[in-house]
RNA sequence: GCGCCUCUAGCUCAACGGCAGAGCAACGGACUCUUAAUCCGCAGGUUGUCGGUUCGAAUCCGACGGGGCGCACCA
């Protein structure tokens, strides 16, 4: 590029890709529409040919080809030496070549940013994860599926938000930084606040919070929020996620199976126009209702054991040792249950079905069961093998919450880290009064997963969690590629730090 | 945390104990309807790092680092 150019600060765009398609998308081979059309966006594709030259624009909307002509473009010398990956505006009539392809003919144009990296081969993209995911501009330009996955998840979290909206439930907004971090099985991440000389956690879930509120009269309430667990990755969870959880006063959890299958299956229309969707390479119809069964009548299906919550403790552990789950000795009927289903029987429902009852010793926030106070009133929705829902009939009652709570501490006071802590804030808020209420949390990002037909959590997160670089001082930018950069911070001169010129660039601009 | 796999040019990949290569990108040039344009030319490397075995290592071995998958963990 020229010594003199310096970017626009603007670009008067008058139609993106999509919108010349749509508009002239009838124009016939060599036909010309006598209407100019200002596009933008990145050359991704170019095909100089003496005096005309070809290059494939692309943007947010999709991609229209640029036509330029020596005789008549301006700059046209320029115009063929571009680098793909450049950022141009061009202005021109909208015409079909001869060869039938929609083109912008290119009477003027302006530089508007450089690409001085590649975004990789331009047939086969990117296809190192690790660049993939540190570097996920690159991909989304290299890897058109990249786009579509992220884009289908806005879409998705908009609809959710609309369909909800419309349920009249109000969206609310409640903290990150918990004192203490309570109403999920999880180990928080702790940091500090100077000012008040305390240390908080990041929240592991909504629950709570989502509650006071409708002690404090909202009674249809949802959040949106990022919750935060330290715990491992893997290609089903990110130690920070999306959560979506709703309470509605005066439901049961009987009524959010049917908001939820209404809901799941609504998504699905809205996304990809149909329930019946394929999830990796197996069939899957999300259409209402979902079977419903009982976590006791699921587990006899997989394994032919016929056991509850009541079955005797001695039982329960004998099966347990027999399915190869070591059993901690603290655990009670419920637990040991619990492992059992999730070891033998929840990878093999491919669902939807709803798993009803479970025991009310892991479920400290649910209400008991009306018809047996060993259980609790609780649901997971199960799709794909996976959770994609959790939810129950919320327990109202203050004294018997504290008795639950006291319990999650002694389970902590022996040395379940994740055992739920007791949040005495919220033990009084019931006490002015928590109306029957049912409260309902979905993994936003499984459910993106889901409609994406995603294999990997981290294709649905814009930016997954990775191990930070070692080169955080020195790299900064660090796109030289991401294996170079772990090795160059070790044992090198100081002198060799800034070989890469992309350092100067930075060290510039910082000052 | 454990096990297995993997790391070669900006990108995608060869070479698998005997001179480190190709395509794309980039750079220079030709070309008036291209569609991953084509053609000619030029350049690009401490084969993740360190050490070992060997006459000789990208290749075999070890350690370390990055990444992936599985297990564990994860209501």
């Amino acid at each position: 590029m020229s010594e003199t150019w310096s970017p626009p600060y603007r670009f008067g765009r008058t139609a993106t890709a999509a919108e010349v398609h749509e508009r002239w998308g009838e124009l016939a081979a060599g036909e010309e529409s006598g209407e100019e059309v200002a596009v933008a966006g990145r050359v991704m594709l170019s095909r100089p040919q003496g005096k005309l030259a070809f290059a494939e624009l692309r943007d947010w909307s999709g991609a229209v080809q640029l036509f330029a002509l020596d005789k008549t473009t301006k700059d046209f010398a320029a115009f063929t030496r571009l680098n793909l990956g450049d950022w141009v505006g061009a202005r021109g009539e909208v015409v079909r070549t001869r060869r039938g392809e929609l083109s912008v003919r290119v009477a003027e144009w302006v530089l508007l940013a450089e690409a001085r990296r590649s975004f990789g081969d331009k047939w086969r993209g990117v296809s190192d994860v690790d660049t993939r995911y540190r570097q996920r501009e690159v991909d989304l330009w290299a890897n058109p599926e990249s786009r579509r996955v992220l884009q289908l998840r806005s879409r998705m979290v908009q609809r959710l938000r609309e369909r909800l909206w419309a349920l009249g439930f109000v969206e609310v907004e409640t903290p990150v930084l918990h004192g203490v971090a309570s109403g999920a099985h999880a180990r928080p991440f702790v940091t500090r606040h100077h000012a008040l000389d305390a240390d908080f956690n990041l929240r592991i879930a909504l629950e709570l919070h989502l509650k006071r509120l409708v002690i404090g009269g909202f009674d249809k309430v949802f959040e949106i929020g990022r919750v935060f667990r330290n715990e491992g990755l893997s290609t089903r969870h990110n130690p920070e996620f999306t959560l979506l959880e709703l309470y509605e006063a005066y439901a049961d959890y009987r009524d959010l199976m049917v908001l939820v299958e209404e809901l799941v299956s609504g998504l699905a229309v809205d996304l990809l126009g149909t329930t019946s969707l394929s999830y990796q390479g197996r069939d899957l119809d999300l259409a209402p209702p979902w079977r419903r069964a009982t976590m006791t009548d699921l587990v006899e299906e997989a394994t032919g054991l016929r056991v509850d919550v009541h079955t005797p403790l001695d039982e329960l552990r004998r099966h347990a040792a027999d399915a190869g789950i070591e059993v901690d000795a603290t655990w009670g009927p419920g637990k040991v249950l619990l492992e059992l289903y999730e070891k033998t029987t929840e990878a093999t429902l491919w669902g939807p079905v709803f798993v009803l009852d479970y025991p009310a010793e892991v479920s400290p926030l649910a209400r008991r069961h009306r018809e047996d106070p060993a259980l609790v009133e609780r649901f997971e929705a199960i799709v794909a093998g996976r959770e994609l829902a959790n939810a129950f009939s919320e327990l109202t009652d203050p004294d018997d919450q504290r008795a639950r709570f006291e319990e999650q501490a002694r389970e902590r006071a022996a040395g379940d880290e994740e055992a739920m802590a007791v949040d005495t804030e919220f033990l009084r808020a019931l006490e002015h009064g928590l109306p029957p209420t049912a409260g309902l949390g979905i993994g936003v990002d499984r459910l993106a997963m889901l409609l994406a037909d995603a294999a990997n959590i981290r294709e649905v997160i814009a930016f997954p969690t990775l191990r930070p670089l070692p080169s955080a001082v020195a790299g900064a930018g660090g796109a030289g590629g991401a294996a170079g950069a772990g090795g160059a911070a070790g044992g090198v001169d100081g002198d060799e730090a800034a070989e890469d010129p992309a350092d100067e660039d930075v060290e510039g601009a910082e000052g």
